[in-house]
DNA sequence: AAATAAAATTAGGTTTGCCTAATTTTATTT
DNA sequence: AAATAAAATTAGGCAAACCTAATTTTATTT
């Protein structure tokens, strides 16, 4: 259907379109995919010929239908594969990026369904984040983060923003996964790292940075 | 570790090399992937500066250790996910082959070891093929087809040489799988033509062609 | 052995998806 | 508003993996 390329421009332009009310420019495609802006513009002209995307100087690129069903396409399989690979063939979660972003490539009618429907239609990937259903409805990700909590509130870890193996073991360090429950206890005014208690075990301080990458209800 | 392309001409040299004695030309391999001989030069050259292959006039292709190692990779890679496909999602063994032929080539340290875990360590794909362990050794591939047989003779369907949808779907219509028993009732000497009983049900008659893609035991 | 046919190779070209460097446009400061 | 900085774009190039057409080498006939 769509080179190996261009799915990956609409699955970056669909996340950045994710923050709503942004305006998603060719610089940030570029640093979103980690290429030069020059190439971007290339496949901005590629994708529009394509009716996959608007471009507008004013308003930033946009997905069409077509190219926003694609992207959701491409999201669901990763987000499938990923609850695959954890749950069927025993990978931590800090291994299962890298593979599902070759396996979401993997173009046929039927497999996502039959994949969604062997894994019991599971809602969430094991970093938290929802999969699209085959009609390409999925629940609203969560966006408050540990981060954003008041002062003496407890919480249950539901996502985590960042899937970079770095971060995500260090929460295995930490024993927190999706599901622990935080205390917030305290917010250190001058460079808001911030004090939790893990599931009742003793204090721990982490940076402002790790408490916004952690998605909380 | 290597491009989409130099993984697909490995596999075709190896599948080339199996025929044993036979020498393995620049045209056979540009047939075998559908691609001008002219291609097929390109790569030799590629190959063989990665020492991948051997090439020499008087004796053809022949893959190094490294490139055997690699294509056999390749291979359990793809068998493993032919059962996965057949075994827990449900497709039929005529839609198997080109999802397969995606899947195969991706790569992670211990993907297909846990998949054949996952699997129960299979030793034959839904086509019959041996699948390669994960030392690299397999099962000797069934080589007696159907056509070789004496009249009178019975024997068990082992594997199909022929994985095309075309031939899988005749398969499907004549009920014949892996595990069927075909006894050979008579050879029709103007054109080879096989008369065969299939499980014990009325006389059937099929081309040579159709005998000499047939693998039993 | 010559002639012919087939296979292999070279030369040169195309497309995709990226790049750098230069230029133009747009946004932000002063 | 002019100056400066940042972003977007154009121009020109490169590597991979293919192609066609022409040529050379090898094999097969006569």
């Amino acid at each position: 259907m769509y080179t190996l390329s261009e799915e990956n421009y609409l699955k970056a332009i669909y996340r950045l379109s994710q923050d709503e009310g942004v305006k998603i420019t060719p610089t940030a495609i570029a640093e979103s995919l980690g290429n030069n802006p020059a190439s971007v513009v290339d496949m901005i002209r590629k994708l529009t010929d394509k009716q996959l995307i608007e471009y507008d100087k004013k308003k930033g690129v946009e997905l069409t239908p077509q190219g926003q069903k694609n992207a959701v396409l491409i999201v669901r399989r990763h987000r499938l594969w990923e609850v695959f690979l954890l749950e069927k063939l025993g990978y931590h979660w800090d291994e299962i990026h890298d593979i599902a972003e070759e396996l979401e490539h993997i173009n046929d009618a039927t497999l996502a369904d039959r994949l969604d429907k062997f894994l019991g239609f599971p809602d969430y990937d094991p970093h938290g984040d929802p999969i699209p259903k085959a009609n390409g409805k999925m629940a609203k990700p969560y966006s408050v983060t540990l981060a954003d909590m008041k002062t003496g509130t407890t919480c249950r870890v539901a996502a985590v923003k960042d899937t970079s193996s770095a971060f995500l073991q260090y929460l295995l360090k930490l024993e927190i996964g999706i599901g622990t429950t935080i205390a917030l206890v305290e917010k250190i005014s001058y460079d808001n790292s911030l004090v939790i208690r893990i599931a009742d075990r003793e204090n721990t301080t982490v940076s402002q940075k790790f408490g916004e990458n952690i998605l909380v209800e």
